[in-house]
DNA sequence: ATGTATTGCGGTCGTTCGCCGACATGCTAT
DNA sequence: ATAGCATGTCGGCGAACGACCGCAATACAT
């Protein structure tokens, strides 16, 4: 599956956990973090450490593969938005 | 192409850096990051920023797929040791 | 050889992460 | 009702991020 954004990511996440029928404290526990690193990461916030998205994914089996896209730099009007409001809140 | 330590992906992200001619200093003002961010995330450092990750890789047109593994928790031993290294480096 | 560009690495500094504890809410079952 | 579990929020704290600066080391061209 195509995961173009965070929340893609963080979606997809939170899905698969539930399929799992693990709980937030259960994932954190197995994964070594808190579990308001869970809730921050399934609310797709883009902070979080990548290191510890890593190792999420993974404990929840889920593989990561890169590729090539065609074009260089394709973004939509919600990505750039996005964008912004991330860049902003980070220097208020 | 599989990705599966932290290392793999930056390994990835430098060699595709390098095959569109560009600079670090290019690369970290079209993302809108520093340029020793781009040093410490093409040496693999795993606490660099998950939604800047994601925005660097994006820049270079790569794309990020996500499977599911055939089994749960597949772990080789260096990436038990290369976890175990980032533990302690965390809390020294 | 000389100049230019790129890469890496220290130190400083403001800001923020991730963890903890406590608390509130929502759902389920007994 | 009420006990249990899962999820989310808030304040606070130590530790670390990422930006900025300068300074080597290397690569590359003229």
């Amino acid at each position: 599956m195509k995961a173009k954004t965070i929340r893609d990511v963080a979606a997809l996440a939170r899905k698969r956990r539930r399929e799992l029928g693990w709980a937030q404290s259960q994932l954190a526990a197995s994964v070594g973090v808190g579990r308001e690193w869970i809730i921050d990461f399934e609310k797709g916030k883009s902070t979080v450490e990548w290191g510890l998205v890593l190792r999420t994914l993974k404990e929840l089996g889920l593989e990561i593969d890169l590729s090539e896209s065609r074009q260089v730099a394709t973004s939509t009007v919600e990505d750039d938005l996005m964008t912004i409001l991330e860049l902003g809140r980070r220097r208020p």
